[in-house]
DNA sequence: TGTAAATTATATGTATGACATAATGCACAA
DNA sequence: TTGTGCATTATGTCATACATATAATTTACA
């Protein structure tokens, strides 16, 4: 296989089907026509003449550009332009056993990542009610004891109250949509996390940060907090 | 409409189709069965008889499930599940002038949490070849004037190496699928980008403390190189 | 004359049957 | 063993007909 790479003579064998192409053709014609959301574009049938292909082809890849939330559809009304919900398409797709391994790993890489670097977002973001809020989830954890048994549900909702905060609704999204991985990954046995997990720096401790307002020390609170997730990753 | 929710005896009205409906027991199945990838679906036209509608309808469900990556569909051969590669999605469905420009704003935060947030991930892969080339990149970055003028190729090549270093795919192509976003955003007058800005912490410098390899301070370094970014969306 | 109800036109949604195409496996031959 | 050809089979494409929902228009009525 690797070995046809160096014939650079063989075009590729073009093994796409028509809807593959009026796919393409379909997308460049939004492109080209600088299309924005709320127009309209040709019914299926002048679209069909247009590329000569029968209806069913036609139907087919609006189907697809459906699908990737691009177009909508009405009786009657005809087909219009969209703004897709980026989060919305990724939301089906994501089936965490059917996602391999290293997808996986890099997806929760993703998260860690994201909740790192969001601090700044989150500092400047929350109000007062939020921190209240975040007082009110972590008020049952033990005092100064660190090791405490690792519960998911509580993770979500602590780290779910921050996404919040950023009110950024794509972030937002974003994490409602990986939620199903993480809880994959944990139940799952692939990060082989430990019954009791020493913790670098408790939630309690991260909202007492945030409280001072100080996006710096907040990020690396935030970093220390999850330090249990890095050092079995890196 | 809003007050319809008022009335919780009403249910709501079923206004999917058939594809959808269709669409939505496949995963179902898909889930059910606990299939793995590789594992082979019943044709289309078992599925038809199974379910009780015509073909159409289970060949447009399952384009459905083939756009999302879910499936893949070979002649004589039948469909099969599949790993999606979730980033390919998205790829297609984002069309920077489609989005809107609370979305738009969105995807450029998240960016910008991830570039911070990667930290970690970029110091403990980074080889010394990538630090040289790196360097190599940044060479022509004028000594210590921090006031030059903002080059969007130059950026993403810098930062683009970067995200090649965390050996994270799923972050590679998801950097690569952004790009247009960020290429628009740029274009657009949407950040209201000076055309020389004062950069807090250079490429170069970027790069020295990379060398260092001190996770720390590289996150550091990479917030204030991306401060002109932050203060104007903060 | 203005508004509500009924009608019509139309574009998408679904169904069906036919044939094209390509991949698979088998039989047979070199 | 390798190669060729043929039959089989499941998806890909096409054509046509009809169902359904809704925008647009007309009609009916106060």
């Amino acid at each position: 296989m690797e070995k046809l790479r160096s014939f650079s003579t063989l075009s590729a064998i073009d093994n796409s089907s028509m809807v593959d192409k009026v796919e393409m053709s379909l997308l460049d014609f939004f492109i080209s026509k600088e299309l924005n959301v709320g127009d309209s574009i040709p019914k299926e049938l002048e679209l069909a003449d247009l590329m000569g292909v029968s209806r069913t082809v036609i139907r087919e890849s609006l189907n697809r550009l459906r699908t990737m939330g691009l177009i909508e559809t009405k009786k009657k009304r005809g087909t219009v332009i969209k703004s897709p919900d980026i989060t919305l398409i990724l939301q089906k797709s994501i089936i965490p056993h059917i996602l391999d391994h290293s997808t996986l790993r890099d997806i929760f890489e993703l998260r860690l990542a994201l909740e790192v670097g969001m601090a700044d977002f989150v500092v400047t973001r929350a109000t007062n009610e939020d921190i209240l809020e975040l007082f009110e989830i972590v008020k049952d954890e033990e005092g100064q004891s660190a090791d405490i048994l690792f519960d998911i549900d509580y993770e979500i909702k602590f780290h779910g109250k921050l996404y919040e905060i950023t009110a950024n609704d794509t972030l937002r999204e974003f994490q409602k949509l990986l939620l199903p991985v993480y809880k994959y990954i944990y139940s799952s046995g692939l990060l082989n996390l430990p019954t009791a997990q020493r913790k670098f720096t408790s939630h309690k401790q991260l909202v007492e940060i945030l409280q001072t307002r100080d996006a710096e020390k907040f990020r690396m609170g935030m970093r220390h907090h999850l330090e249990n997730h890095f050092y079995r990753i890196l």
